[in-house]
DNA sequence: CCCTAGCGTGCAACTAGTTGCACTGCACTC
DNA sequence: GAGTGCAGTGCAACTAGTTGCACGCTAGGG
């Protein structure tokens, strides 16, 4: 399982809440690897248990209490045994293409509208993606280190929704074309 | 959930036991919906008792019995009203991503080599794609219907398995390179 | 003054997916 | 004749992830 590896790797970034850890699977880190704030409160709970990390309680000054996580060295230690075990390529889940591949079963005009509208998602991704490499990496040929390791992986999202609205194209035009016949 | 609904995708072009279905899972089908028998097998059982599809069973000349399983008409109902229902943009979970945002905090070399694993991984399935193309559809240009649909569902997993290998060399290179400083 | 949005925590109940095992029996190979 | 691979079914126990709700407090707008 990788988000405990997740939130270590984020943790170190920058310590923080569980609140602000669900934000931030909702934008960088949420691009590669989702999670709800349930799970990760649940799983910081676990980690504080197995001490890969630990939990500084901040006494809110009129607001809840608030909990401040760091990584410990046993979850620094985790995360280096992890980085060097070799894990399983990606298991794809892509719902779309089970709506496309049963499309003769049912309104494929309807199957149409739905790759549409998922292409514009993905384009809406995409372009998300790319203002972000603009505003933190606009250049992006001298990086090093950690910095670089961050551009990569944006690169690969960029890479990814590209892939995802290409197909939706190529999709919609064949459609429409085998439609028009 | 589009587990059923790919098991009806399924069982619609052909007809099968749940075994015959995992193996296709393992498969066609299961380059983008991944399952085990164990799910498919359980959910096979839950279909019938919603009436979504029929089985009946083969005594075994011999060998074990055999339960055959075909979509029944409140499952067409099903797989028709599920693909008019608007879903949402696939999450993804890339483990491989996670390991490359944190590679400064372990052994960079091993990233390196797993990603080049990886790359191998995939150049090795874009590779089953690309054959099944050539094999099933040599010319992709006249298709219509089912079997247009099936095509376009093989040309998103080869783009997906294309973007993933290109990634990986920007990443191999990118992480070399960063070494060789 | 109320409503909404943001920050922050969490429980309970659920669905989905994984892993490890157990059983049968055929065909093939070493 | 023992081991392996294939075809076929399935239970039990587990881990992971989702959904819906509840609580409390601040700040801002209408």
């Amino acid at each position: 399982m990788a988000l405990e590896h997740a939130i270590l790797v984020s943790l170190d970034e920058r310590a923080g809440t569980g609140y602000e850890l669900a934000r931030r699977f909702d934008r960088s880190i949420g691009f590669f690897w989702a999670a709800t704030h349930q799970q990760i409160y649940r799983t910081l709970k676990r980690m504080v248990d197995l001490g890969w990390v630990t939990c500084r309680e901040e006494a809110g000054d009129g607001r809840p209490d608030r909990k401040v996580y760091e990584p410990a060295d046993a979850g620094r230690a985790e995360l280096a045994r992890w980085l060097v075990e070799p894990g399983e390529p990606e298991t794809i889940r892509h719902e779309l293409a089970v709506k496309v591949r049963g499309a003769s079963l049912g309104d494929v005009a309807a199957v149409v509208a739905e790759v549409a509208r998922h292409r514009e998602l993905h384009a809406e991704r995409l372009g998300a993606y790319r203002a972000v490499e603009e505003k933190d990496f606009p250049d992006a040929s001298g990086l090093t280190g950690r910095r670089l390791h961050q551009h990569l992986v944006l690169r690969g999202g960029v890479r990814a929704e590209q892939a995802l609205v290409d197909w939706c194209d190529e999709v919609l035009a064949a459609l429409r074309e085998d439609t028009r016949r």
